[in-house]
DNA sequence: GTCAAAAAGTTGCAAGTGCAACTTGTATAT
DNA sequence: ATATACAAGTTGCACTTGCAACTTTTTGAC
């Protein structure tokens, strides 16, 4: 059987979108699992005064989704903000049991498992820093974890410090009064998005 | 080929702990998915000052490991509270490819992406939760996505209030300070564990 | 270069929150 | 019935934080 047939088999479909377009509105009832393949979207969430907000950021391999999270099914939308080519999944199809006789099926489920897993480990990863309640805390919770990670005490930010307060889910310019308390008490040095840890992990 | 066999092909094992005792100190350095299949443990963290604190509660179908979280590698145990049943995975041997050969292997598979997506749904849904940064804003989230899972506005807590100020990450005395401002603004009732949205959603 | 836009960094202030230390209520067991 | 343990609920206070409103620096385009 053919890897195609098998996607309308099992209700896998690929979409292009161009930049501008909203991907999908009729996915939002359905039981389905949606990957990035190629492009930038974002969930925006629309307001009950009217005014738009990001509510996520969908770069390539990133995982969207009624079945992923309670995201896709209120007031929201998602826009392609760049040419994007998506995979959307039917998650009820996907897990019929007669598909394991497939074997186009066992490598591509192999596959989307390890993308989940992989997702999945990051955002507990994110999690991790989330629960901590103090800012100051969450940043140290980052630096273990990136220090595990590296095996460095030199943590380089791949993104900007605004990225890494959203990340953290904190105000940008409460983050950057505590890494100055963090500096003062010697436990980091920072120069420019590269951070320094002073203290015995 | 016996499932027996092919757990063992896999690196897939089966372990049985008393309660009190620490599930598999070697663990920590590889790369592995464990399985709570029946009973109960817990992560502690063993902090500088030598006191314990749980980091985690693993009932059952829980999943931890080093493929699953930044948890298991610095000084931490995991303790079967109760007799505990466990799946241990090792990931680099589950994701050969040759194993889709197999087709007790990829009905396994098939089970275990179920519930890592689950979990993985089940986390996103506490992320939305937690990257809210007031705490009022965190209760109103979670009523709406409760809401939205029963399409009720009547949400019963399974759990002690306790339990919901540890999920939400915040100080239990200030959840319960934030419930009041919330009753005394008209938009909930609260009536032992079961609260009544009164706003419309 | 020059300009504009984004990011970095700072500060005051009011509001929010964690923490400790309670009281009250509600189960469960002996 | 009494004791014990756990959950619910409250309060004061000091500290933390979000927010707004900046300035300065860096980056990228023309």
């Amino acid at each position: 059987m053919q890897i195609g047939k098998l996607f309308v088999l099992l209700g896998v479909h690929r979409y292009r979108y161009a930049k501008g377009e909203e991907i999908l509105p009729t996915i939002k009832n359905d039981n389905i699992i949606g990957i990035v393949l190629d492009g930038f979207a974002q969930i925006m969430n629309i307001e009950y005064n009217g005014n738009e907000m990001v509510q996520e950021n969908l770069g390539k391999n990133s995982v969207f989704g009624t079945t992923i999270s309670a995201t896709n099914s209120e007031d929201c939308q998602i826009i392609a903000k760049e040419d994007t080519e998506v995979l959307i999944i039917d998650y009820v199809k996907l897990m019929r049991p007669e598909n394991t006789n497939h074997n186009y099926f066992n490598i591509f489920l192999s596959n989307l498992f390890d993308i989940i897993n992989t997702k999945y480990r990051e955002t507990n990863e994110r999690v991790k820093v989330l629960e901590k309640k103090q800012i100051r805390e969450k940043l140290l919770k980052f630096f273990e974890i990136e220090h595990r990670k590296n095996h460095s005490k030199n943590i380089y930010l791949s993104f900007p410090f605004k990225d890494l307060a959203d990340y953290l889910a904190i105000d940008r310019s409460a983050m950057f009064r505590e890494l100055k308390h963090l500096k003062d008490d010697k436990l980091i040095e920072v120069d420019g998005r590269k951070i320094k840890i002073l203290y015995e992990i």
